[in-house]
DNA sequence: ACCTGAACACCGTTCAAGT
DNA sequence: ACCTGAACACCGTTCAAGT
């Protein structure tokens, strides 16, 4: 995986690594140390090609959403505005879906990397050319959030504990969400599907949103 | 602010002082010795209360979640199911807006708290006295997202460069994104609100997913 | 111009030792 | 039972020094 040591370093080189590292063994495992280890190199060259870690997390985020827009830019456009969204956010999900460390970390930074505003920028793009005033569309993006990007990520994950044992004790205080819990994996027992599952939520909560979206559009 | 050094830790004190630190200093301030500091003893002394430190964070989640709880609780129903889990949520926004460092965190724990258990299954209950069935209320759950919990991590808030002086050279690399916020600032010179703002946009987003699963729910 | 070794200030955590 | 000092393995980062 390493590559080869000879080939100088570069700022490039060195994000790209980041990534790879990222993809290979976790967001945890970069660090400046490792990082260096992985290029052959030692951790203190890296700060003549990057200013801190910082630069490199901001960095990968960027170098994933030039991803992410280069499989954007290679779709045809829908027939319309919602289907022409549809594709672009489900597309860039599938980049998400690729490096599952990277929602978590754009959640993290704060300054907004060119090529995400790039993303945003083409969608607004899409929203204005369908219809929707600037004002609207502002709206619109507050209420998609993360999920314009492709992904939601969920602080409590219902389908988990469906096929855990949930202890008599604890189901005792849950009894709400014990019930729904319950009558799901009855009506489906086949419904822990992985991402699949996810994948399928995701869907369900976009359409709501852009049907929503529709719906004041004509308004 | 340092509480008295006399009395014994306990792991209720730690939590609470991690809570404090954390609401004083931020999240990275939160670290074990630090920590011990706060409370007139040694980082060592903390573990043998605590398990580590993704222990203290697991708890100081759980101590914000109860937070919630209390709040919610004093609530007096609303006149439907869409009114009843609206205040609820926004609610539970207050105690965030309290807990600035809080999302961020929430964001990162895997295993989900007991306190923020009980506040989802109370959440299921109001949807299912409002006529819901299970299964949409588990697809409700995931719309909502965090957002069921009072907060949305935006992770790009295009009001965040409506007031700074965009550079000719990048505003040219975003003629939608400067178009929008130009027409925004237009319409409304004031619309620099701080936090006031995104109360407004969440409530939005919010609404739109409530009355879309409202609209599903008569079918 | 590019890379490195030694060093610094910080982490979380273990473990034997104190009371 | 509760707390601590010394120590370990790890961080990010600086800085003077090498080529």
């Amino acid at each position: 995986m390493t590559t080869d040591a000879r080939t100088p370093l570069t700022r490039e080189r060195v994000l790209h690594a980041a990534v790879a590292l990222a993809d290979e063994h976790g967001l945890p495992a970069v660090t400046m140390r490792r990082l260096a280890e992985e290029l052959g190199a030692e951790a203190m060259s890296l700060y003549y090609h990057v200013a801190k870690k910082e630069d490199v997390l901001d960095g990968i985020v960027d170098v994933v959403a030039q991803e992410i827009n280069e499989a954007v830019a290679r779709l045809a456009p829908g027939p319309d505005w919602r289907q022409t969204a549809r594709r672009r956010i489900l597309t860039a999900r599938e980049v998400f879906l690729r490096h599952r460390w990277a929602p978590a970390l754009f959640e993290t930074r704060s300054s907004t990397s060119l090529a995400v505003l790039k993303y945003y920028d083409a969608l607004v793009g899409v929203l204005h050319d369908g219809g929707f005033t600037h004002d609207r569309i502002h709206h619109a993006l507050h209420a998609l959030g993360s999920r314009a990007l492709g992904f939601s990520h969920e602080v409590f994950d219902p389908n988990a504990g469906a096929s855990a044992e949930i202890p008599a004790e604890l189901a005792a205080q849950l009894p709400n969400l014990v019930g729904m819990l319950r009558e799901i994996a009855h009506d489906d027992p086949d419904s822990t599907l992985g991402w699949c599952d996810d994948q399928a939520e995701f869907e369900f909560g976009l359409d709501l949103i852009l049907a929503g979206l529709d719906l004041l559009r004509d308004r």
